[in-house]
DNA sequence: ACCTATGTTGATAC
DNA sequence: GGTATCAACATAGG
């Protein structure tokens, strides 16, 4: 689920509902979500404080602390951010905060691949794939040899793209995911650019990479919704992927 | 019951 | 360095 759009959504969450109250207690036990903590450590470093400013970069979220440290927070494969809702069974909220007010901010996920750690290191990172510039773009998705949708997907290239927003946004841009990404020119890697921005925002405003025209076909058997081709299916990037292959070329 | 598939990242190997 | 593969976790579905 979590791509950019998810994860915007999920960074207004805490933005609208977690600022500014104070924090009670943080339950930190679950150790993998949590490494390289232990147990209590960032309980510890943000008990009393209070949540003040919750920004993102790609996939990546954190969260300032009034004169408090910085808290990362990453969805992985399947979390999401729930504000004042109780508890969820089987431990399935693997980070959650609790206020001085009673309410309660929890990170849950049935598959425990998200994370939250103190001051994360987001050096690693590319741009994020919404606000990238132009030049930037041509200059670091257009290279390589790697088949265009592994280049978007790479965070460190741009930030934010995941499976399902690559497949919709080279649909969308007419493109074979299997182009490699230095063979691209100047004017397909600016119309690949304003794809991915247009994909983007629509998914935010429609709640999800879900939303997406694609996605509907994106099953064994599906037809290409604009030409009614089949659509061909095959690993790329690691990746399963679909893609028409009459008009992406 | 067993097998496959799943939005993520990171470590590892070539 | 760039690229590819597998493992980490846990669930859902055929």
């Amino acid at each position: 689920m979590p791509e950019l759009p998810e994860v915007e959504r999920a960074r207004a969450a805490i933005e609208q509902g977690g600022l500014h109250r104070e924090i009670a207690s943080v339950d930190d036990g679950d150790t993998w979500v949590c490494r390289p903590h232990s147990p209590g450590e960032i309980d510890s470093a943000l008990c009393g404080h209070r949540l003040t400013a919750a920004h993102r970069r790609g996939k990546a979220m954190w969260v300032e602390t009034d004169e408090g440290p910085i808290l990362g927070l990453h969805l992985g494969m399947a979390g999401r951010i729930v504000t004042d809702e109780k508890p969820a069974p089987n431990n399935w909220d693997r980070f959650s905060i609790d206020f001085a007010d009673g309410g309660r901010l929890a990170l849950r996920d049935k598959r425990r691949l998200s994370r939250a750690v103190l001051e994360p290191d987001h050096s690693a990172l590319g741009p994020d794939a919404a606000e990238v510039g132009r030049d930037s773009f041509r200059t670091r998705v257009g290279r390589g040899v790697a088949p265009l949708k592994a280049r978007l997907m790479d965070q460190s290239v741009i930030a934010g793209v995941g499976n399902l927003l690559a497949d919709e946004t080279l649909w969308r841009a007419g493109l074979s995911p299997l182009r490699p990404a230095g063979e691209l020119s100047e004017a397909e890697l600016d119309h690949l650019r304003r794809e991915l921005r247009a994909a983007t925002r629509r998914a935010i405003s429609r709640g999800g990479v879900h939303t997406g025209d694609l996605i509907s076909a994106r099953h064994r058997g599906g037809d290409c919704p604009r030409c009614g081709a089949a659509l061909d299916r095959r690993t790329v990037g690691g990746r399963t992927t679909y893609w028409c292959t009459e008009e992406q070329a």
